[in-house]
This record gives C-alpha cells, structure tokens and sequence, in this order.
RNA sequence: GGGUGUGUACCGAAGUGGUCAAACGGGGCAGACUGUAAAUCUGCUGGCUUACGCCUUCGUUGGUUCGAAUCCAACCGCACCCA
C-alpha cells in the first residue's frame, strides 16, 4: 500500500499532469521519505509572475498541482516573482516585455495573493509558504550575482534554450540582456529556496522545463561549497544517495512539468470571446463593481467545455477522486447530452475559486436562465423574474426614463445604445432573425420599449442569442 | 545608403479607369437542428435608411479625369536583396 506522499506522483500520471521529470525513481523514492522530525514532507515550489492584479485559469493549474502536493503530506511554497517580475520571462514571448514598476508588481502580489489564501491551506503542519523573491533578488548586488552566479552559467549553453535561441534567430525581434538574464534569476530562485527552506523539488510548466534543469544545476554546482558547512536539513539519511557517492545530498533537488493544457479544438485555452478568464471576480474584496470574470461567467466557462475536452478538464483542475472521475467519464460516454460530467467540473471549480453560497447563486440563475419553462424562457405564462445573478454579472447601461413615456422608444434604437449591437443597422439584423427578446420574450423587427416594458425596480432586460445579456436601468 | 517589391474591410486575399461597398476564404454574430456542445445547413457581417437610395472607405497627401481602389507625384509603413 503506497503513503499518500508516495501516490503524488502516480496521481499527476493518472491526471495527465506529468510531462517531463527529472530522476523519477529517485524523485518517488525522495517525496516517500521525507527525514524524521518533519511532519511537513518535503517542500516544492512554483513560481508565478505578477503581470495582473489577478490569475486567469492559465495559472490555475501550477497552483493546482501545489495543492494536490500539499494534499499528498507536503509543504508547498509559493513564489511570487516579486524580482523575476520586474524583467519579464523571455519562454514563449514573441517580443520584449513591457517593464513593470516596483509598485504595479507589489501591488500585484498583493491582490493574487487572495487566490493562493483560497486554494492552499496555510495552517498545520504542511501550511503553505508564500514567498517573494524580491526579499532575496532586491538585495543581490549585480557584482556578487555575476561573481557568485553568472561565473556557473555558460553563454554557449543558455543560448541553446529554446526560449532565447527564437529570440535570437529572430531577426526584429531580438532578445535584451535583461530578459536573457531571466534564466540566472530562476535558476538562483531554487538554489536560494533550497538552501534557505529545504525546498528540493520545483514544478512547472512543459516551457519551464529548461529553466529548472538549469535550476537544479545551479545547485549541483554552487551546493557544493554549502555542503561543506553542514547545512542540517541536507543530512537526509532516509535519501537515495546512489549517484553521486561524494556529494548525496546534491543529487536530491528534482523538477517535474505538466504538459501546456490544450483544448481538443486547438483553440487556445482560457480565452472567450469576451476575454480571458479570470479567476476572481472583483479588484479586492472591498471592491463591488462588476469586473473580471463573474462567478456566473466562470461557471458558463467550465459548463461549456467541449465534450471532448470534460474529462481531461476533470482530471487536470478538479480535486475528485479517480474513482469518481472515471464514473463521470462513464456517464458522459453513456449519455452526453445530460451533460453528467460538465455540471460536475462546472460546481467543482466555482466552489473552488468562489466558495459554495457563489456556486448556489449561480447555479439557481443557471436554471433560471436555461431550464426549460424557467424564467427566461417562460413563454408567455407568469412574469419575468429576473436572476439576481444577471444584474451583477451582465453589463448595464442607465438611461432617461422619459425616453419611455407615450409611444417610447424603438428597440433598435435601444439596441444600438447596450453592448449588444455596435449599430442600428446591426440590431435590425439581429431583430429580423429573432434573436432579441426583451424580458424573457422574443421581440419583434418593430417592437417598441415603453414604461409598460419596465420590470419592477425600473429596469429592462435584453437578450441576444442565446446567451448574451444586456440589462437597461432607467431613472 | 542602393535596389526590388508591397500596403485593400476583423484577418488572409482578388480586383489594374465607370457595371465596386469592393469577388473568394477564414473569423465573428444570429437562426435551424441539438444538449447552453461538436458537426452540418441558412442568413448577416462599413454607416444611415421600412424601402428607393444616400453617405464614408482600398497606407497618407496632393494631382490627372466627366468619373479613381485602379493612372501620376511626393511622402509614410512593411518585406526581401545588396552595401
């Protein structure tokens, strides 16, 4: 019977979140024997850049794979790239970065760290480390950096990393030293968290692989001095100490990456028509005004996942067991269009990021909005009730009231004013192929909105398609 | 610095004096079918107009012409080659 801190690994296997790993034997062998007195397993990390005042599900999956470390017995500890933010990762970028001041960056870190507080338990034995790298880049004198550091870095095998050598075969685009440094400060990231915490194994994703390896060689090469000075936690007696014969406890600092997820339609994953997906709705949480993704947006998100995306979905984000995903997995297969394995991934991941009284919220406007019979789509029986969820999350507009009095106004006119038509001539076309319903009820090409038309709290909904949502305030 | 190309709508790409608001493809939006999918089919895709039609647009600015995306000039941008 496997320890769960051993299953950690066949866990991502099972999900499809292994890609490349460096010494996997040892790695399992190393994560199943953690030295005596500490109850916090071994310690990982991920790095995360501070681009954004928020993560968009792009980033969920490194913050997901440090959870499931956490929950196999480990510490995880978060990087905020505090330092590394300020020069920008070259690894996948066509063209330079902008440079970031200090205070976005801080500011940054600030409010993405409300969405790690959610994810990772901070308390008991293997509570989460939330660390920034400025605390040890900031102080690095460039002297000493290039002395200490840049002397273990050869030109010639920094120029052959993937990330740069497009850079520089890229005869516009080329590459600044600043953002060519960027693989010494990653590198000096893990030797740092490794002699300083203990931390020993680093994840990432398929793209970061090259900067770990050279991570994991910084060590090998600079650890050798540190090993000399007895650090205490680098007396692992339980480590596998095969390889190297002189210097064990070097051997112990391994990496491992997940594959870039991919969506089955070769779309690019997390993006919408209307944008990125975030991953909290608001700026802070003192913040109400509507912006980011929705609770209701991000729950649509998931609910919308291709058939043939749900299952690697489900096993990639959600922390369900591998019984119950190969069940939903059997269910989908037995009858998609009930849509079993959706729903599941859909309530998982908005209580995740949102908390359950959000999921409840969004899931009654969901009925509401789409069941058959429900309030959108009554039909003519009953009155329209609006879903408290929608005013939140549907984009509103005011207007004068006493555009309504007499005849009103004509709908196409309204239209070209919301967010659903960018012209008049654009929302006749809309109206002319039934596409518009107001408060629930489909419009007709010359439909007029009067005071008549006006839900209780002065307001009006309109819809286009099927799910796009305009509400009208009037005063 | 020299040469040769090239610039058309959201993107790609036809169009080389009137029949051009500009073919075609992709993308986008909507409808039908379904499951709030996928695939498929249909419509729309510069603006104003119920409509006839009108107005603005083919890198920019001028010019030729009754008439210019199309011809001329200058300028700007981009690509490749030479230095």
């Amino acid at each position: 019977m496997q320890t769960p801190r051993q299953a950690f690994l066949d866990d991502l296997r099972f999900r499809g979140q292994l890609h490349q790993c460096t010494h996997e034997a040892e790695l399992a062998a190393h994560l199943a024997s953690p030295p005596a007195g500490t109850p916090g397993g071994r310690r990982a990390y991920a790095g995360f850049d501070p681009t954004a005042d928020s993560l968009t599900i792009g980033n969920l999956v490194p913050i997901i794979a440090l959870r499931r470390f956490q929950l196999a017995g480990h510490t995880p500890v978060v990087v905020m790239g505090g330092g590394t933010g300020l020069i920008g990762d070259p690894s996948g970028k066509t063209a330079e970065r902008t440079l970031r001041t200090r205070e976005e960056v801080d500011a940054n870190v600030q409010a993405q760290s409300r969405i790690f507080r959610r994810i990772l338990d901070f308390t008991g034995p293997t509570a989460a480390v939330m660390v920034n790298n400025i605390d040890w880049l900031g102080g690095l004198s460039y002297l000493d950096a290039l002395r200490d550091v840049g002397k273990h870095f050869s030109v010639n095998m920094m120029i052959q990393k993937e990330s740069v050598k497009e850079r520089l075969h890229n005869r516009d685009q080329g590459i600044s030293y600043t953002e060519f440094s960027y693989m010494i400060l990653q590198a000096y990231d893990f030797y740092h968290l490794w002699k300083t915490m203990g931390v020993t194994l680093q994840l990432g994703g398929s793209d970061q692989f090259g900067n770990i390896v050279v991570g994991i060689d910084l060590i090998r090469r600079m650890g050798a001095r540190d090993v000399m000075s007895q650090q205490p936690w680098l007396a692992t007696p339980g480590a596998p100490s095969s390889r190297v014969v002189d210097m064990p406890q070097l051997d112990a600092v391994f990496g491992a990456t997940w594959p870039l997820v991919t969506k089955s339609d070769g779309g690019k994953f997390g993006k919408t028509e209307s944008g990125a997906i975030w991953l909290t709705a608001r700026q802070n949480d003192a913040d109400t005004s509507p912006c980011r993704t929705s609770p209701f947006a991000f729950y649509q998100f998931w609910l919308n996942t291709a058939d043939a995306d749900v299952v690697k979905f489900l096993k990639t984000f959600t922390f369900l067991s591998h019984e119950e995903i190969t069940d939903l997995a059997a269910r989908h297969a037995a009858d998609p269009g009930k849509r079993e394995a959706h729903a599941a991934l859909a309530r998982h991941m908005t209580e995740l990021l949102h908390g359950p009284e959000e999921l409840e919220k969004v899931e009654l406007a969901t009925k509401a909005l789409f069941s058959k019979g429900g309030g959108a789509d009554g039909g003519g029986d009953g009155p329209f009730v609006l879903p408290e969820d929608l005013l939140s999350s549907a984009p509103t507009t005011t207007h004068d009231k006493a555009l309504l009095a007499g005849q009103g106004m004509p709908l196409v006119d309204l239209l070209a004013l919301t967010s659903l038509a960018k012209s008049k001539t654009e929302a006749r076309t809309n109206l002319s192929q039934n596409a518009i319903s107001v408060n629930g009820r489909l419009a007709a090409a010359d439909a007029r909105v009067t005071e008549a038309t006006l839900l209780p709290g002065g307001l009006i909904a309109l819809r286009r398609g099927k799910k796009t949502w305009h509400i009208t305030k009037w005063a």
